[in-house]
DNA sequence: TTTCTCACA
DNA sequence: TGTGAGAA
């Protein structure tokens, strides 16, 4: 009695699925030590250890070709390239994850920031903050918020990396035109924010009409309470926002205010 | 249970 | 690179 197994004992032996066995050998990777007389695949301690080293090689994102290739003609000095490509690749697939890590980290932050925000009016919650200087390289230029459409964006495309993971800044001009923005590490800087005090207004709007009405409430309410605000207006979207309330833009204006003590 | 095949993500 | 379903 031969000592062997069948295809669905080598598969939890393995935690693998049984499919995924007959993938492999159906790739030329892995072969039952023979067939039984009823064609059921039967497997020997060879195949577990042949399997073990597939599955090595899969984890390090080797695909079933190379792993192929390196387990039947490769010569050692042949196969180390291979792994430090792999190598290389994983770090790569680290970066990526850390990237994520930190985005998701940067929406809870955000989310729980805006919820305990101060004085809720009508048209968005107004407070008094400080910032610390911010850097912005230029987009593009449009002449009004009209302009921006899905061809817009295509045209502009490129320039930016993940576009709507980070905020679009928008800054009003004093000549009617609009700028579009972003904080970009290692790019060029158009544009700084001063450190120092801002009045902001975060508001989660149904349309985009909307927006120009409270940017004329944001100045009324600026004079009612005797801020002086200096600077361009400035709207910060925070698209990944809406992923907490997907029909509603996220928004935050902000002017730079030369008096915060003010009211 | 296992095999094979085809469709599908 | 696998998975799911169906028939034998």
């Amino acid at each position: 009695m031969k000592d062997v197994i069948t295809i669905s004992e080598l598969a939890k032996l393995m935690q693998v699925s049984v499919h995924q066995i007959r993938y492999f050998e159906e790739k030329g990777v892995l072969h039952p030590a023979f067939t039984g007389e009823n064609q059921y695949r039967m497997y020997g301690m060879n195949e577990v250890y042949r399997l073990a080293h597939i599955l090595l090689l899969r984890k390090m994102g080797l695909s079933v070709q190379v792993i192929q290739d390196c387990l039947s003609h490769l010569t050692a000095e042949q196969i180390m390239p291979i792994f430090r490509q792999a190598l290389t690749d994983t770090e790569a697939e680290i970066r990526r994850l850390r990237d994520t890590k930190h985005f998701i980290e940067k929406l809870l932050e955000k989310k729980e920031s805006i919820s305990q925000k101060s004085i809720q009016t009508e048209g968005g919650a107004y407070s008094i903050i400080h910032r610390d200087e911010v850097s912005l390289s230029l987009w593009f230029e449009m002449q009004d918020a009209e302009s921006l459409g899905a061809q817009r964006l295509v045209e502009h495309r490129g320039n930016i990396s993940n576009l709507f993971e980070a905020d679009i800044h928008y800054v009003y001009n004093d000549s009617g035109t609009i700028g579009l923005y972003t904080q970009e590490e290692n790019r060029q800087s158009d544009l700084i924010l001063p450190t120092g005090s801002y009045l902001s207004c975060t508001l989660f709007v149904q349309n985009e009409e909307r927006i120009a009405k409270t940017i004329q409430e944001f100045y009324a309410y600026a004079e009612e309470k005797g801020y002086l605000c200096s600077g361009p207006l400035i709207m910060v979207e925070k698209s990944y926002l809406s992923l907490f309330t997907p029909d509603q833009l996220h928004y935050e204006l902000l002017s730079y205010v030369s008096n915060p003590e003010a009211e």
